[in-house]
DNA sequence: ATTAATACATAAGATTATTATGCATAAGAA
DNA sequence: TTCTTATGCATAATAATCTTATGTATTAAT
């Protein structure tokens, strides 16, 4: 599963905006949905996804609920409320930064 | 100096961006100007900024100019012909980046 | 005389991604 | 029926890129 420019950071933001969407999903689901949304654009290593959804998980912003479907395991993550606040912040955070990326990257900015 | 969230791998960006911009530029420069423009937002790191100029003049997208001011040294370092198209696919993958995590990020996406 | 600003630089450490690999089951194609 | 693709998890090795800390040196301001 290859992936296209995702800029370091931005991971954990989309995981629990995509959480924040929709209750709960499992890891596989996330990747996927990211695909669909994106039109592939965006596409999610599994290098990258588990060992993010663990620290989530460690740092008490996710909460995990095993299920198996079809004789196979499935680890459904969703958000505690330690992770609904941080969701919020996140993803104000990323509106900041993007406002600021554009000033400084619009052809047009001037300072006087 | 410290830094608030910049998103890993947009430094190279704004870099490249203020010099297409201003033509020549000092490293101590470039951390007073985006500070300027971002009216304290964003503050450059001096750890991020030198090696990452370094690491722009090794690929051939920058070139440096060494000057004495007040007997102080300053290396001016202006964009390459490579480096000015490198700058044109930086700013057009970031301006994708952010297109793509608007659609993730807000809160009206729908999928059908 | 001391601190802040200017101007460069690098090393240690942390974070976070990519790539590669591994295991296992189910479904579809040859 | 066998091989490939899809589903579903995981981790290790590697790379990239940042923060924090430190260092040197000159000039300006308090």
């Amino acid at each position: 599963m290859a992936n296209s420019k995702l800029y370091k950071g931005s991971l954990t933001t989309i995981i629990l905006k995509l959480l924040n969407e929709s209750d709960k999903m499992y890891g596989y689901e996330i990747t996927q949905k990211v695909k669909e949304i994106t039109k592939g654009e965006l596409k999610i290593t599994e290098g990258a996804l588990y060992p993010a959804l663990h620290k989530l998980e460690a740092d008490g912003l996710l909460e995990v609920e095993v299920q198996k479907v079809d004789n196979r395991l499935r680890k459904y993550y969703k958000l505690t409320e330690k992770g609904n606040t941080e969701t919020v912040n996140k993803l104000n955070e990323l509106q900041e930064y993007i406002k600021t990326m554009q000033i400084l990257v619009n052809p047009n900015f001037s300072l006087k």
